[in-house]
DNA sequence: ATTTTGGAAATGTGATCACAAAAATCAATA
DNA sequence: TATTGATTTTTGTGATCACATTTCCAAAAT
């Protein structure tokens, strides 16, 4: 039985047990450093972090509610395993959640808002010159949660981060076997159609990103890499 | 301090008490039956369905991973209060969501399903005649879920439920000042799209059964709506 | 009358314990 | 050698307890 590695994380203080074991098991999968059907157990986390069952608990069960974590009947919990299938519906609903998202952002951003987008923006650019995958995934994230986010009535966040979450695991195993991440984005585009305020051209701009960027991988890659991770 | 009514509920066995305190919150929620602002407590919750505060908790935590429930800071737990914006949100989101989810169904359903379809939308149209809003609603979700679930690889069911989740409050309120929900519903016209396979067209009557059914609310009926419940 | 303040009650949180079910281990048998 | 069966260990679950924080309420002060 292989303990548990969990990256340690700074707890802001005033964050709750099960807050904190919830923020570190998320980051985990979402940068698929957990693999599916790696087996999950309530006392080997808590072991991990020092804590107890029971705040470990409420943040497995928040992780199941967002589709981070499936629960078997048998009761154990696992990471969902990925399939060809399931992966075109990932990035199909991806692209319709976050074209739709920004969309409804175009209203409500600023021009200082739009700034930090080009921010974020360069500094991808930088970490993915220095072929810094885990910072530039980051920061690709940022300035799509800062984009949607300035719509200050905005609903749809947290079922953007649950599509995320649930690419994490395909991420790990893209990682593993193949060197470095493509990334293709369209980040500029999308900024200069925010400048004119023209929706459909950002939502278009969205939609590209997605599409060729993580959506980008041809059905026969993907089923290439699962059978090679399968293994 | 009144005491929290909550409508007793089957509980299959081996159904376990935190997923029992889930569902039945959950259902609670869903029809409005709990107001937004109205304080929930841990040990309340746990008293009314005889349990203890551990499985309350975890409910509590998925809910709110739902967007069913908010946490405050004062790390109160409450249903999110409604506003005109949120609500023109949700129904924006809930109308992209369930085009494309219908929309990825039609490829996968079969005759068999679409008979089943036409059984849910009778039975609707029974309920609706004889003024059972209760029943009408959850077969009228029926409907919806089972021309989503068609599609076997679907994700996105958990997101259209918190959407409706987050519809609830509003529901409540509704009942509460209007005497009947008015229910136009265009099922008729999905199903015989679906019948011909044409993917757009029952796309196009999904998305107007929702703007038309309880998106068809005008902003000032929502606005009156909302300060009559303030009061 | 309004504000302040003190303590009592209520509440969220997390650790621990006991129990039952599931999984794993190992010995005995075919 | 493979398989069955019993025992041991592991695991999920939920109740309970102790602690810290917040809320509430009444009495006192301004």
């Amino acid at each position: 039985m292989g303990a548990l590695i969990l990256e340690p994380l700074a707890r802001p203080d005033g964050m709750t047990t099960h807050e904190y074991a919830h923020r570190r098991l998320r980051q985990a999968i979402m940068v698929g450093s957990i693999r599916p059907g790696e087996s999950l157990t309530i006392r080997g986390i808590a072991e991990a972090m020092e804590s107890s069952p029971t705040p470990v608990r409420e943040a497995l069960r928040r992780l199941s509610s967002e589709g981070a974590l499936k629960v078997l009947d048998n009761r154990r919990i696992m990471v969902p395993k990925m399939t060809a299938e399931r992966f075109g519906e990932l990035i199909a609903l991806r692209a319709v959640l976050e074209k739709h998202a920004a969309r409804r952002a175009v209203a409500h951003i600023t021009e200082r808002q739009i700034d930090r987008l080009v921010e974020i923006d360069t500094a991808q650019d930088e970490a993915i010159a220095r072929k810094d995958n885990a910072t530039a995934l980051l920061l690709n994230q940022e300035f799509h949660r800062t984009l949607y986010t300035a719509n200050p009535d905005q609903i749809i966040m947290p079922m953007v981060e649950s599509v995320w979450l649930q690419l994490g695991p395909f991420l790990g195993i893209a990682m593993e076997h193949v060197a470095l991440l493509y990334f293709v984005d369209r980040h500029q585009e999308a900024i200069a159609a925010l400048r004119k305020r023209d929706a459909d051209a950002v939502a278009e701009a969205i939609n590209a990103d997605i599409c060729e960027g993580i959506g980008g991988f041809e059905r026969a890659a993907i089923e290439n890499l699962l059978r090679l991770a399968r293994q």
